[in-house]
DNA sequence: AACCGTTTAAAACAATCGTTTGAAATGCTG
DNA sequence: CAGCATTTCAAACGATTGTTTTAAACGGTT
């Protein structure tokens, strides 16, 4: 009864459908605590590599060289642990990039650009790598963080996505089909990131050295997408494949 | 010591690095029994849906409304019932696609089928449709079941797309340039059923069904794809943005 | 009906999980 | 140094996991 923790567990019902503060708190509220930012520093990359819920808190903990009890006391729990790991990526990638409006570059430089940080940062989890592919992890097991992450870091970078494409197909698409192009851009990212360990059974090996490297990738994905972007083909050929579709699939 | 059961537990090290019948053992072997096929039928779904760590042997019981203890006898451990799971989804897709060459067709309409089956069996978990997200699971997060399925599930499909992708292109492209392109759209299948849930955020509400159903993307994924392997069209941007990534990445 | 191998059932097993406890150690203010 | 809040620590809690145990029920053969 003496003790009174600084957070306080997440058991209690969410009350704002998310347990982050809402911009309007006290800021340098994070305070400098060894212990935990020993323990917050140490939770991202475990948490990006095995996902929420097989890292176990003995883990942190031992990784951390903190006692197991460091979780509860400063984090009210393991998902308020997770939580804070969130929030660090969000902040520290605000800072890094505040405005991304380099909108003085050629536009395809521009989609090559984002393209590579996409997938260069999913490939290998070196310092900035764990943080996408906890963001990966995301994607594929959603925790309860997920709706926030995809509103507040996702949605930025998705929209200055199509607003790239936008300026690439020169106001000749609609906003849905730009939509589509970037969704096939993101997901190709992410297929070759999470599905690595497939690609490298399907792929020969030398092949798999020269051809499928991270480079090459990003080559191939931004250059089908400015030759399906390029004026009329994704109209020429949208017709035909209705044609084709619809004595396959009866449903809908 | 009075008992026998069918199946040892896979507890012994592996032999033969995986634990599946070599193809010269004993036919007729998966024996008919009630409770046995009650457990493999009941699994294949929870697995589907929950992932293979996710899934506790008493749900398993508990929806075949069989004993916790009938995952041991009948099957060694609840790797073997995964394992029992994994070899009726081989065997079943055996039976129903004995040979994959229906080479009359035109490609163009062959391609638009190989994606529709894909794209329609990932969306939905209907009857045939857990085995496709089962599948998925393994490519998100491996168990060791992953690279025999791989070998003797994927690969044979990855291989008819790449011929399908082959006759359309004419032979204009390189082999590599077709792994590439089969990827992109298998990555594209993948990431609209993995990530449907961030999908449905960035997306409004009246877009996503109107213009995100099955068939739309199916639509967007053929097209994008024929845009890309018609003559030149790789070819032609690749040296541009091999260009356009040099000054931007510093490491290869 | 008696036998016997096979299958089922309830209970318990050991291990591990996230979390909590209560006391000891620490840091700061007076 | 005394006093007190804060932080750390080892230990244990209750719950849940996969698996095993032991006996009862079943099913076919003699």
């Amino acid at each position: 009864m003496t003790k009174s923790p600084p957070k306080t567990a997440s058991t209690t019902l969410e009350q704002d459908s998310s347990g982050f503060p809402s911009g309007d708190e006290d800021h340098a509220r994070p305070r400098r605590n060894p212990t935990r930012d020993r323990l917050l520093a140490a939770a991202g990359p475990i948490f990006a590599q095995s996902g929420f819920d097989h890292v176990t808190v003995r883990e942190l903990a031992s990784q951390a060289e903190v006692n197991v009890a460091a979780v509860g006391y400063h984090f009210g729990d393991k998902l308020g642990l997770y939580r804070a790991v969130i929030e660090s990526i969000r902040s520290r990638k605000d800072r890094r990039f505040p405005t991304p409006d380099n909108a003085v570059l050629d536009p395809r430089k521009r989609l090559t650009q984002i393209v590579s940080n996409l997938l260069s940062r999913m490939a290998s989890s070196d310092e900035t790598g764990w943080e996408t592919q906890l963001l990966l992890r995301e994607i594929q097991r959603p925790t309860p963080v997920f709706e926030h992450i995809v509103r507040v870091i996702f949605r930025p970078q998705f929209e200055h996505l199509i607003e790239t494409l936008r300026e690439l197909s020169q106001s000749e698409l609609q906003a849905h089909q730009l939509e589509q192009v970037a969704l096939s851009i993101v997901g190709q990212c992410t297929y070759h990131a999470t599905g690595s360990g497939m690609i490298s059974i399907l792929i020969s090996p030398e092949n798999l050295e020269t051809k499928f490297n991270t480079n090459s990738i990003v080559v191939h994905i931004v250059a089908t997408t400015l030759a399906s972007i390029q004026s009329g083909t994704i109209q020429d050929y949208e017709p035909v494949i209705t044609d084709f579709l619809e004595p396959i699939t009866e449903n809908r």
